[in-house]
DNA sequence: CCTATTTTGTACCAAATAGTACAATATTAA
DNA sequence: TTAATATTGTACTATTTGGTACAAAATAGG
């Protein structure tokens, strides 16, 4: 065991494959965009990734869901009201330069692009999002024993609002990349919360 | 002047064409894939859209949104309410069966899959959407001066979060394709206009 | 220093794909 | 009938693409 070394590591590579597909999406991005963007080459990339693209697309959600998924905990766990840290979350959308918002919710776009054909993928990008609408709905429910969260609306039911209103600002962002126009919309929306 | 007829109608193959755009993107298209679906040749292909897949693209969201504008704007104009017409288009979301809520908005995911190579095209797309943002806001106005938009929010802003449901909604039938937990949701975001 | 082991880089291949060229075809009008 | 014209179908090409094969390289351990 132990034979030639790797010159590079995996959640590494699988990031900067991420920030491509981030920003071209699933279809539009070529293995060759991929290896560049890692700075591999072709034997190392299919050796490490058997699956090509498809299974380095689907590691790169993954990886990237875990990593959002548990700041995102970290965050609303610490936050003294877990409510107004879901208000500062979505807030935090309208402090974005525009090469962000042109590049949409990264879930939402893998969502939208996966044809049937991709089924697969895109149940697995669902799911990522599904765990964000937890994560939405923990926090609601702590807020509400708290006594933060007022609103009358079933946590339940605001948490699958938050998630369409995230979906919602994927697309609307990109759109309207402008931040004062946006903050406008967002608080608006989080009136629900009220 | 008047040579060898033409086979095809070219609203007829735009229509088919959109509909592939429409289920599976535009980058997972193949031209193989539209000839098919539209029933001719490469011959008559190139001939009638020179720009190729692109410039099909382009024709069949213009053309798809000129028949949806002109329906939305026919039915809402002949509506005794504009609002609640705007009501009922969204509820009607929550009566697709599964296959349509797989699809999407097209618009929504062209925004949502274009990327910075397509700006152009996603611009236009984008456009389409601020359309419907429009006739929103034209409906809300009306009902407005009619009364039956009791929301003291500014019509502008609630054009605005309407569009943004539509997109997320675009997203969100996606990953639950069930009537019922979309009507209850749909319910909810249109409390903004009570 | 040799062997086993793992990774790397490259050469290669087969399939798919977009697009062009052009002859054949079907029409109208003279 | 014939000339002019526009459309069609197909054969062809060039390129891109995903993926494989494999020899060379770089390590650890004996």
């Amino acid at each position: 065991m132990s034979g030639r070394p790797k010159i590079f590591d995996d959640q590494e590579v699988i990031s900067k494959a991420a920030e491509v597909f981030w920003r071209q999406g699933y279809e539009a991005t070529s293995t060759e965009d991929l290896l560049e963007a890692m700075g591999i080459g072709k034997g190392s990339f299919y050796l490490a990734f058997k699956g090509g693209k498809k299974e380095l697309y689907e590691r790169a959600l993954g990886q990237f869901s875990d990593n959002a998924i548990a700041q995102f905990k970290r965050e609303v766990d610490n936050a003294a009201d877990p409510v107004e840290y879901i208000r500062q979350f979505f807030l935090r959308i309208a402090e974005s330069p525009r090469k962000v918002h042109q590049k949409g919710c990264i879930f939402g776009n893998a969502v939208a692009e996966l044809s049937n054909a991709e089924a697969l993928l895109m149940k697995k990008a669902a799911n990522h999002l599904q765990e964000l609408e937890g994560l939405f709905l923990a926090a609601l429910l702590r807020g509400k024993k708290l006594g933060t969260l007022k609103s009358k609306t079933e946590p339940v039911l605001l948490a699958r609002m938050l998630l369409s209103n995230w979906n919602g600002l994927g697309i609307t962002r990109r759109i309207y990349p402008d931040n004062e126009s946006l903050a406008t919309l967002i608080k608006t929306q989080l009136r629900i919360l009220d």
